[in-house]
DNA sequence: ATCAGACATCGATATCTGTCAATATCGATC
DNA sequence: GATCGATATTGACAGATATCGATGTCTGAT
């Protein structure tokens, strides 16, 4: 297997119950903190939403880049945060790269916060 | 009325569909983000789970500074971040102070993120 | 082989953030 | 009204972050 054996953030929500629940243990908040601090931007939160929204439920770098008026370096960067922590997969087909969500980690993510039972 | 006119995030974000239903708009993620970006933080994560674990959903500053390690002057800041963008009310009752989550905000910014109808 | 285009990485910089020590404020009590 | 205890505010500083221009690395086509 060539996959990394380190948990991306992402795959160790599931674990945790609602925030309203019980207390956030200290080992737990640290691991959905940088989930949420991946979110915690404008431009990253639209272009997840803008990902989420297309067709397939991905897009293709070069139509991100076109809908933000900043460079490409830094769309690439904010994509990578994203990709990093998990949100966000990622496929290269040819020249073009595609991002896609993953829809599970947000609807966890989304639980986690919002206290609906899982 | 002594209450400020100016909207908490908290209180704008109940106008959005999921991130996952349609892209979302420049100015609705520009007051998203800051709502993501109190959250984001392991302290603060921990403080309102804290918070919304107590009995009556509230909780005193005296005891949540002695559930952490950080000064005191750290955990106000914390708490103040929480309450500015609208995650937390605050309550002073003599000498104490008490906050106390919102549910409601919770519940929408879980939403609006885990993708589930409203 | 060379070239052009798509995307990532690097290096630099300005701004933001978490933390603390010191100090201020406010309410209760003596 | 002097004092004490509970929170908040201020000022300072180290580390993180968003952004850009320049450059690197692929891949497909000429």
């Amino acid at each position: 297997m060539s996959k990394s054996l380190v948990l991306t953030p992402v795959e160790t929500v599931a674990c945790c119950s609602p925030l309203t629940q019980e207390p956030l243990a200290e080992d737990q908040a640290a691991r959905i903190a940088p989930l949420l601090k991946a979110l915690a931007d404008p431009v990253r939160l639209r272009l997840l939403s803008l990902v989420a929204s297309h067709a397939d439920g991905e897009a293709c770098v070069c139509d991100l880049n076109d809908a933000f008026d900043l460079s490409q370096p830094t769309i690439s960067h904010h994509l990578k945060v994203l990709h990093e922590v998990g949100l966000l997969d990622r496929t290269k087909r040819g020249v073009w790269v595609y991002y896609a969500v993953r829809r599970d980690a947000l609807a966890d993510l989304g639980a986690l916060i919002g206290g609906v039972a899982r």
